[in-house]
DNA sequence: GTCTATATAAAGATAGAC
DNA sequence: GTCTATCTTTATATAGAC
């Protein structure tokens, strides 16, 4: 009955009703309080909390399931671009200041806790692994993964209609692009 | 009075309420109509507008004052992180679907075109004339442009807690590696 | 587990005094 | 132009029947 998880992922915190919740599911949204007797907020913990081990283990699995760095990343933008987008502005900016008001700031800080974990760290690893391998030489790994991570996650806000090629095909140029520069002279 | 934006922009149309924008004014949210006498959407829609064309000036300025295209990146980088961050995904899933509701259609579309004009066109137009000057080859600048675009907005997303750099110095960093990346062999 | 009905609180909005 | 007071609608949440 997590089918909250598509809607808050999509349109975040404020922006979504129970009873959008309730309708997505096919019930009525005095029915959903059965299953969430904790409320609004609690629910989004609990949804964000899946969807963002979901998205660990699904970035593991494409990095497994490849051996150079730009497989590893074009495996990374499928599975990214498979879900719902991860927009970690708004998480930051605004979602996680509405959860840490209706419940603590811990709870909050342990969610974007889990996101840094579930995301930009194994985006760093792989980079770090293919450094070592010598297929970059780039002293600030860190800050490229975050910023291969938003480029690609920046292309689920282009509308269909708009879309000259596919969105993985965009997400592979720009991950071309990205090796290219990181590699030394 | 419009300190509407501030809010509007950083948190969304959803998240942000009336009684917040009246209490970010200081006066009584009662005395927000006397302004506003179509009431909260069109705010945002008048606020957004704004927003969009300050941007576009402010993008038009960071790119006269350069010559090079590194420089003129870098200058693009410089005004987009003084501003709040222009977050693409949440504007197009969140906000322009619920001002579509409590509007028309028509407005929300009018909204997603002035912010392509404001933002990735000018970007777009950077890269080309770079490519003209041979400064960079690449087949799919538009598709780079937004790269860009959304590398550098993400670092908005960092808390400045964890900074290791500015995120201008990090911006730069990106830019670089874009521009190595797209250059011919 | 799901519904109808209802309670409570918050948000958007208006009226009218000052 | 700003306030207090009020209205309406919407949202979160609970109670209790089925």
């Amino acid at each position: 009955m997590q089918a909250a998880e598509k809607l808050f992922v999509e349109r975040g915190y404020g922006a979504v009703t129970v009873k959008d919740i309730a309708k997505e599911a096919g019930i009525h949204h005095a029915s959903l309080y059965h299953h969430i007797p904790d409320g609004k907020a609690a629910l989004f913990v609990e949804v964000a909390t899946r969807n963002m081990k979901r998205h660990h283990e699904g970035i593991q699995q494409a990095i497994a399931g490849a051996d150079t760095l730009r497989e590893q990343l074009q495996g990374i933008a499928s599975w990214l671009l498979s879900e719902a987008p991860v927009d970690v502005v708004r998480f930051s900016k605004s979602d996680l200041p509405a959860i840490a008001q209706a419940t603590d700031q811990a709870t909050a800080d342990k969610i974007a806790s889990l996101m840094h974990e579930s995301t930009l760290l194994p985006m760093t690893h792989v980079l770090h692994m293919a450094q070592a391998k010598g297929e970059i030489d780039h002293p600030h790994l860190g800050n490229m993964a975050g910023a291969v991570f938003s480029a690609i996650e920046g292309l689920h806000s282009i509308p269909d209609q708009y879309l000259v090629s596919s969105r993985q095909a965009m997400a592979n140029q720009i991950i071309d692009v990205f090796i290219k520069g990181m590699q030394a002279d």
